[in-house]
DNA sequence: GTATATTAGTGGTAAAAAGTGGGAAAAAGT
DNA sequence: ACTTTTTCCCACTTTTTACCACTAATATAC
């Protein structure tokens, strides 16, 4: 489970480091990979191989004549990638990924559970505030029984 | 059960002693470490590593789509770190707690039985104060079986 | 009541790990 | 065959972690 976040700074050539923390939870599953996709709401998306695989398989056994799954299959796994970590657990985001979520300089890394959402700093700082909101203002957490 | 509040200061790296009779409750459920997560109203809230995994075992069954989930998902799960204590019980709590609970030197950990609440002695103070009124002035408790 | 032993809490330093940047070799494309 | 892009490797900086020493407080023994 991907827990925590962390801030790491992405090079000219795209790389960045993924938090030492991710890396053992990644190794402890026994890879040293990630799937990066696109995320329809202003973030990347970070898959294990493993839970990877079990989307591709959902989705394969979806009817293609719905356009959500159509529309799924252009955005989400027409973007996938898989990115293999170098020596020193860097991956390297593909231009079309950092042109998507706006990559420049600061790139939050934002564990949730199953998997890690890969933010531009300053959209993650709004998308925070707006979330403390939801959970403030919500009773949905004493429903859910959290 | 963690009861009691204890008072305690945070050096400039972070570091704070956990008091030791919660350092007890620990090591009597064999653990040596906590889960430190944000608690949007003003303090941190610290889990044994078991009641943390009942948490995430519970959000990782919820859809993901539902955006009270991710909101839970972006501000508790994305802030939580486990603590492990060093040789002489003190955790590390790292920059962005000690921010956004403010913590600049007294800091006091409040045992509320499954957990522990970690406020700066300040803020606990009133909030103290508040929780008092709150209890004088409402019946409740008789209606909650207290 | 004083002295001694034990435990709790605090602060700093050195070693290790994580993160960052650049260049050379290899591969791909033209 | 040459240019451009990608990949791999090395060197450096910063942060984190582990270790050690000290003070304060509490409890125990005389």
């Amino acid at each position: 489970m991907f827990t925590g976040h962390y801030k790491n700074s992405i090079d000219s050539k795209g790389r960045v480091s993924i938090p030492s923390s991710f890396r053992q939870v990644l190794a402890n599953e026994g890879f040293d990979s990630l799937i990066v996709t696109n995320h329809f709401d202003g973030c990347l998306y970070a898959y294990t191989p493993l839970s990877w695989q079990n989307i591709l398989d959902t989705v394969s056994n979806l009817p293609r004549s719905k356009k959500e799954v159509k529309a799924f299959q252009r955005v989400v796994i027409s973007s996938a990638v898989e990115c293999t970590l170098d020596r020193h657990g860097r991956i390297l985001i593909p231009q079309y990924h950092r042109d998507e979520a706006m990559l420049q300089k600061d790139v939050l890394f934002a564990g949730v559970g199953t998997g890690i959402e890969i933010w531009s700093k300053e959209i993650w700082d709004n998308v925070l505030e707006e979330s403390k909101e939801i959970l403030a203002s919500s009773d949905v957490l004493a429903e859910l029984g959290l």
